[in-house]
DNA sequence: AAAGACTGGGTAATCGATTACCCGGGTTCC
DNA sequence: GGAACCCGGGTAATCGATTACCCAGTCTTT
């Protein structure tokens, strides 16, 4: 059994209530006391019991984070940046995994909420089939979609404008030279496929550019390699292919090249999310970049700003990418017809 | 505010014990009062605090995990299957990444253990300076090691044979006609990296193999390309590089390559772990397989039965690998002399 | 010097769920 | 018919930290 405050309220002949309050600082007592009180906590190691705080307090210092699923690096990164984040507040972080599945996806939340966490920060795997579980928990507890949201405007929302990103993966292709584009994606499930997708078809038009059905399958490496194969096998490569994600963009890579197929001269790919290990593809690829860490600041923010129970209109927050340009994809300068 | 199990008992016009009876079935009511708390509760949206549940029954039903960052997919693999084994007992998983920084390691551990979690499952950052820290955690709460340990026999472990995977790896080259071999691995400041360099070393004294200085950084894609630079670089190459995990191996594979190198012709390379994406790099990675699932399932059920505060003397349980032959690596057959 | 303000201490209520303990009414058994 | 038991209900203690509230002593102020 665990020492509580009322062994070094004994230990150090004084009531637990000087105890706690010579141990918080919330109310002035003697430095004596002070001093007996501070002595016999050391001693005896004595660690607040944060179950009982929080009970008392109504408040766990926790919030929940709901992802669907870690395996994928972009999620990590943000989960990262979250975690960093919420330090400066000495909030814990409580991860759980949707595993892509809205039923995991409500049991968990449901249980981060019996656990009573401060705030839930929630990626929806679903743009439909989240949607009872989300709005049921923002009607309980402070709540802030992240990247991904359902759809409606139920609940706030803090991401990046895909559209924006979209368009400026499309003119860059276009300005490169390419005539035709083809897309590989998710299936639409999600918002985030869905919305890159909307927007790179508008973009494409806009730009008056040639395109092919999209390919859709998952934000996965395996989908992609497989995307790559399907496009070497559907005989004549468009100039560009867009994807939905980095992962995607590395799978392609990796098999359109095996399949003989030079990278940037034969086909420009342009990945989406820009995580870590972009850059140390080969080639390093032109992706449009997610301002990650400006992401989880802002959700965090957001989140601290929410007062639970406050009938207030639901913000949505879209962060402007920016592309970065690396070598899968052909310069503007060195313009050529196909 | 949210609805207690008073409002429940008083909607349902019955005593707080019934309504607890009721809902938890740990004492027969009659049927009536069931079925009117049952109503009651449904009715309200009645969720029991877990807070308070805690409080009162001395555990939280959660299961604290450290891991050095959840950016090396190898833990993002451990921690997704740890995860997948405590749903089955409806423990829940809190995740901490200690960042590689035993003073932060040490102050989440702290957090974990002032949240009461009812166990916990570490992987030490630093092979001597995390050992106060786990050693104190263990004395508190069922504690077990998983993968990475501290020095020392305090504290349980559970892990793979790092000796014995290195001794795969080795004989494995050898058997390909491998006369020479360089290790690239971590920086010694935790367990994997020191029992595998120490593995690799007597593994290839006992072939009769020759080696050189082993490259040593850190586990990373990073660390793996500058190796490979270093190695070119250096002159001729080995005939074989037996990396610390999988991540320098597919970096130390693309830098290697990019330089001109024919893999596995020219030089083979074997990874350790087995990663997801080790299929999936180009060519498809030779390496030394972990039994994560395996493991994670040993960790949990070994943590179960530790008894806080049980002098018990502390178990390690060492999982035999075994190597995955890919294509990075010349088959046993194909025995040529260079 | 008396009244009021202030200081620093202790007692006990509070957060919400569970359960030890008690009690009254109905059965059972001799 | 009376003792012993069982059953199902309620009251209140419990987990540990915080704090509202109270009280005694001291300091100010007029």
């Amino acid at each position: 059994m665990s020492v509580t405050i009322h062994d070094v309220a004994r230990a150090a002949g004084v009531s637990v209530a000087s105890a706690s309050r010579a141990l918080s600082g919330r109310r002035r007592v003697t430095p004596e006391i002070a001093e007996r009180v501070a002595r016999a906590a050391a001693e005896l190691g004595y660690q607040p019991n944060a179950v009982a705080k929080a009970l008392r307090d109504q408040t766990t210092g926790t919030i929940g984070m709901v992802v669907p699923g870690i395996g994928n690096p972009f999620f990590t990164t943000i989960v990262e940046a979250v975690e960093r984040e919420l330090q400066n507040f000495g909030t814990d972080l409580l991860l759980c995994s949707s595993q892509s599945s809205p039923e995991v996806e409500a049991r968990r939340l449901e249980t981060l909420l019996a656990r009573r966490v401060d705030g839930l920060i929630i990626s929806p795997c679903g743009i439909e089939a989240s949607v009872p579980a989300v709005l049921d928990a923002a009607r309980r507890v402070p709540l802030v979609q992240l990247d991904r949201h359902i759809e409606g405007g139920g609940a706030d929302w803090v991401g990046v404008d895909d559209e924006a990103g979209m368009s400026q993966a499309v003119d860059h292709v276009a300005a490169g030279g390419a005539h035709s584009v083809v897309f590989v994606g998710s299936r639409l499930l999600n918002s985030s496929a869905r919305l890159r997708l909307d927007g790179f078809e508008r973009a494409a038009a806009r730009a008056g550019m040639e395109t092919r059905t999209p390919l859709l399958g998952d934000f996965t490496l395996e989908w992609g390699i497989e995307a790559g194969r399907r496009l070497l096998d559907d005989g004549p490569l468009p100039d560009a292919v867009v994807c939905g994600n980095d992962e995607i963009a590395v799978g392609l890579l990796r098999s359109l090249r095996t399949g003989g197929t030079r990278i940037p001269e034969d086909v420009s790919v342009v990945g989406f999310d820009d995580v870590g290990h972009a850059t140390m593809c080969d080639p390093p690829l032109t992706t449009v970049r997610q301002p990650v860490e400006e992401m989880a600041a802002e959700a965090v923010r957001l989140l601290g700003q929410i007062k639970a129970g406050d009938p207030r209109p639901a913000q949505r927050i879209a962060i402007a990418p920016s592309i970065v340009v690396r070598q899968t994809s052909r310069p503007a300068a060195g313009r050529e017809t196909t």
